[in-house]
DNA sequence: GCCGTTTTCGGCCCGACTGTTTTCAGTCG
């Protein structure tokens, strides 16, 4: 669905305060109505890379400009500081407001129709006088855009096409699910005669925390019947494009697959292009150029023309004089230089793991009892395994009362015996965040327990200044070890609470609290940018699935996808440590 | 509009595919 619409309500911005990503949203918006406007690109890109910039940055955009560092973001120079100045002290802008006076911001809506870019927009907006997309959908309905120049009736039927295939167009897909998707076209992929090598390319094999188009790469012999049978498969709906080294199809769910294919020999520059970010490539790109090498799809070429073929990714970077940099860091983040001056972490990897902090039970709203989550913990090889259910106030998820907690440390004992030293239970909770701070249960039962998660599951809707306060003062409480799903975030539509994450960062670090990174794909929350500032902190982070069944163990490796992306090595996930070290750490910190 | 281990001005990635074109513009990733 279109995003944009209509006017930007700058003034409750202004009452509610501006943040980072309102911010990013206003500099995309003027990056689309230069575009239309015809504007050079090169002032478009730049627009676009300040909101990329600000969608990274992990700290309040209103605290880099108090303390004057905002020319140190990437991308902001003199003209965009004294915009974003403006901004933040009147909520306005009036360069904004004249680009909006000078281009309908209806027009934005047109933008999202695929295959209509900034050209044609403005061509059907000054030719055509087209202001809105039912304006746009009615002049295609009725054959008035062929007769405009560089259109035909093909390019009208593309239009009328597009508009459609918006409406049916699905939303960001959650990691779990297109991983699914994607792993079943892979094994349909890797059938076909010729095809030597598939993968998975694009957001999906750098672990995004939503998908919104599933890319594939193939390595074959010869591309064509591959291609044919791709586009002829029976779970298509629609062929967007189609050619001898990429097609795009249309699922009948809505879900857009893209799939390249080159050569055995060059499969390793084309899955590197293909994995992106598209960031990352473009500073590739300028790297190789430096070097006197131009680097596409199809390998590098040198100053003499002469191709240098590349089989796997591991040459490209070589070639370049970099080290491997692990898809998951390929956002334009800083990567290529940390790889350049051999700062890359040693990232974490999903085999590290031996520790669940956080799991769920019969006991409260989980589906399986301690012994089955024991069974399950231990047959995935996991040397820890924390029960934490629900604390009593949270009635809805069943929440165990004082007495109820106190019964089910017997449970968890007996649990124990069976499992003897393969595993070590921990009796845990997961305490509820009362709106003002307070915790569910009194200290002294918390003393009692080995692990102390806390969490929030209501009021999330709480303005910044007291959800702040009440985060920081269940981080204060001595007995609290770890903070559960911090910000309460629902992929891929509910956003999470409004938090001062550097104030939040700073408490977790003066007293030594872990932050949970939620595996579950609906959560994936710490988020990335706020886990990576973690890393640079030395908070301790954990990856929890927050299981509620013995099949949620599984999920973990959504956790280690975000942990991977905020580029955390093992040392810095306390799930890759020992019972022994985790209960070394809390006892250390309770001194 | 930004930016500088070849630049403070002149650059700013590269190719596939489509459809409209008789050689190229627009869009996309």
């Amino acid at each position: 669905m279109p995003r944009n619409t209509g006017q930007f309500a700058l003034n409750e911005l202004q009452l509610s305060g501006m943040n980072n990503q309102d911010l990013a949203d206003l500099f995309d918006r003027m990056a689309d109505l230069l575009a239309i406007k015809g504007e050079v690109i090169y002032i478009t890109l730049a627009y676009r890379r300040v909101a990329e910039s600000l969608r990274d940055l992990p700290e309040d955009i209103h605290t880099v400009q108090r303390e004057g560092r905002l020319r140190q973001i990437p991308g902001v120079g003199k003209e965009v500081e004294k915009k974003i100045e403006e901004l933040l002290s009147t909520g306005k802008l009036a360069f904004l407001e004249r680009l909006e006076q000078e281009v309908p911001v209806s027009l934005l809506d047109l933008l999202q129709v695929p295959d209509v870019g900034p050209k044609k927009v403005a061509l059907f907006w000054k030719q055509a006088n087209i202001n809105t997309l039912p304006e746009l959908e009615q002049a295609a309905r009725e054959g008035r855009l062929r007769a405009l120049p560089g259109m035909g009736e093909k390019s009208e039927a593309r239009v009328l096409a597009g508009i459609e295939a918006m409406q049916r167009r699905s939303r960001r897909m959650l990691l779990n699910t297109a991983w699914s998707l994607g792993e079943s076209w892979l094994e349909w992929l890797r059938a076909q005669p010729g095809v030597s090598r598939a993968e998975a390319a694009g957001s999906l094999r750098r672990w995004k925390t939503t998908i919104g188009d599933i890319d594939l790469v193939a390595a074959a012999s010869a591309a064509a019947p591959v291609m044919e049978a791709f586009i002829q498969h029976p779970d298509v709906f629609r062929v967007a494009s189609q050619g001898e080294n990429k097609s795009s199809v249309e699922l009948k769910g809505g879900v857009h697959i893209q799939l390249w294919i080159q050569s055995p020999d060059r499969f390793g520059s084309l899955l590197q292009y293909a994995t992106g970010s598209k960031e990352h490539n473009v500073h590739l790109r300028e790297l190789a150029l430096k070097q006197g090498l131009s680097l596409s799809e199809r390998g590098l070429v040198n100053a003499e023309g002469r191709e240098q073929l590349a089989a796997t990714e591991e040459e490209i970077y070589a070639a370049l004089g970099l080290p491997y940099i692990a898809p998951e860091l390929r956002e334009e983040r800083g990567e290529i230089q940390a790889a350049l001056e051999g700062r890359l972490p040693r990232l974490l990897e999903p085999g590290d793991l031996q520790a669940e902090l956080h799991a769920h039970t019969l006991w409260s709203d989980g589906r399986n009892t301690v012994e089955e989550m024991a069974k399950a913990a231990r047959q995935r090889g996991l040397k820890t395994l924390a029960i934490t259910d629900h604390s009593v106030g949270l009635g809805i998820a069943g929440g165990l009362t004082v007495e109820e907690l106190h019964q089910q440390r017997v449970d968890i004992q007996a649990a124990q015996r069976e499992m003897g030293d393969a595993l070590h239970l921990l009796h845990g909770t997961e305490v509820d965040i009362r709106a003002d701070g307070s915790l569910d249960y009194p200290d002294e039962v918390l003393a009692e327990l080995d692990i102390v998660i806390a969490s929030m599951h209501s009021a999330l809707r709480q303005p910044k200044e007291a959800a702040t306060e009440r985060l920081i003062r269940a981080i204060s409480n001595p007995h609290v070890d770890m903070i559960g799903h911090p910000s309460g975030r629902l992929l891929p539509n509910r956003e999470g609470m409004d938090l001062d994450w550097v104030a939040v960062l700073e408490a977790a670090r003066q007293h030594g609290v872990a932050l949970e990174i939620n595996a579950n794909p609906n959560r994936l929350d710490l988020d990335e940018v706020y886990a990576r500032r973690a890393v640079e902190m030395g908070i301790p982070l954990s990856i929890n699935t927050d299981a509620h069944s013995t099949e949620q163990l599984d999920q973990s490796i959504y956790g280690v996808s975000v942990a991977r992306r905020a580029w955390a090595s093992a040392e810095q996930v306390m799930s890759t440590w020992t019972t022994e070290r985790f209960l070394a750490w809390k006892n250390r910190r309770q001194e």
